[in-house]
DNA sequence: ACAAAAGTGTTGTAACTACACCCATGT
DNA sequence: ACATGGGTGTAGTTACAACACTTTTGT
């Protein structure tokens, strides 16, 4: 393809002006108690200091889901993460360096892949409810993600992506009340979760159990594809 | 604020290349019988012939909402629809012109308001069945647009929007039917429909009908805004 | 009068809610 | 032994699916 740019001494000359293009990501992940969200602390100026979502510039080889995913890795060493595309955001005045567009993806991760992070780095855990002000527009994102998070775990199984591989039914209901700020019925959820037929029922042996240890099981995503396919899948809470 | 570029006779100069942004809408309607697409045939190189979305470049005073509103209002005469974000479409190659990265919305349009259009005006209603090769990655807009519409139809009052403000339950399950592909009991539909609280019973006199007029009723917004704040409202088909 | 579409009511079934007791483990 | 949290079963209620007849209107 034929360059749509000229090169000249002060840099790539475009007929009309252009935005530029950055990707953030509001990532998510679970303590067993809150939901937390990973910030990274900027270096440098606009709002050096203050917290932000990892993120970046969009290259001119890659797409905006491969940017996300290259800016998490570098930021954070996460790595393929269950990821989403948010929306885009394109207020005029949203960054102070001129006009940039972002596009803001929500993901969700197992914290426990994050610990461990070279300390040097400047990303940490906040729970929800400690967030500080945050860089840009990312308050705004962050509304908006959380509402989105909300609105897609009534009727897709990502509870699982916030915990561990094996999990047991009591610490996906705490996942899901912190949540969806709700209250549900222990014998109810723990019915009508199994009803649902996408849990495998491992070992009994949950370590992080402080009294009786939790039954644990993990995510069957094959059984949730099959019946997500032709349909049988019932899954609303 | 200061400008990001270097004006050169060359033209707007930037430190590293940047792609191009543009606003594109799938407009939806309804016959009555299929779900339509308003297109606009290309008049020029690139895929000049072929028919696309509606849609334009962003301007740097504008978000690229309002670029989306502009460019249907221009290319189709259309105020102000109901119209969503539908996500961010940033293939390296989507584009023969270089790298441009669009943004793509749906919208839901009544029919009604978009007849009588300027003749000049290449743009035309396609049945969803009878919709030709697209340009650009359109084709494939145009499934995620699909599959939106009918996640969003199944928990969300939209299928108002595609109507005229005054219809009957009858035509209502038509445009369920046809969107869904899925067929519902009459009495079953109506006792639902009508028990949601959202419809408010007209005068009976659909003219549109072939033998027995319909029951007319309209949307009440305002009973629904209210339902979903304080959380009464059953909406689900 | 007949055909086509609209309106209505009941009954069986399946899913959801509410609720109480026993069991395992750590202190 | 006691406190904390995990596991299970039942009964009442509510929403949903299935279904048939009557009414209106155009031909």
């Amino acid at each position: 393809m034929t360059p749509d740019y000229i090169k000249t001494p002060e840099g790539y000359a475009y007929k009309y002006p252009r935005a530029a293009m950055t990707a953030d990501a509001v990532i998510f992940g679970f303590d067993g108690y809150e939901l937390q969200v990973l910030l990274i602390q900027r270096g440098i100026e606009p709002y050096k200091g203050r917290w932000a979502f990892p993120g970046g510039f969009m290259r001119m080889d890659e797409t905006i889901e491969e940017c996300a995913v290259r800016e998490l890795h570098e930021e954070t060493g996460l790595l393929s993460p269950y990821m989403q595309q948010l929306g885009i955001f394109s207020d005029v005045d949203r960054d102070p360096r001129g006009r940039i567009v972002t596009t803001a993806f929500y993901a969700l991760v197992k914290m426990e892949s994050v610990v461990g992070q070279d300390d040097a780095m400047d990303a940490r855990w906040f729970p929800l409810s400690a967030v500080p002000a945050l860089a840009f527009d990312h308050d705004h994102i962050l509304r908006v993600a959380l509402k989105r998070l909300r609105e897609d775990l009534h009727f897709r199984p990502i509870g699982f992506e916030l915990l561990p591989q094996k999990f047991s039914i009591p610490q996906l209901q705490r996942l899901y009340e912190a949540l969806l700020e709700i209250h549900f019925d222990r014998r109810n959820f723990q019915k009508k979760m199994l009803a649902t037929g996408i849990l495998i029922e491992l070992g009994e042996k949950d370590p992080t159990a402080r009294h009786r240890a939790g039954t644990l099981y993990s995510f069957n995503k094959e059984q949730y594809d099959k019946m997500k396919h032709d349909g049988t899948l019932r899954l609303e809470f």
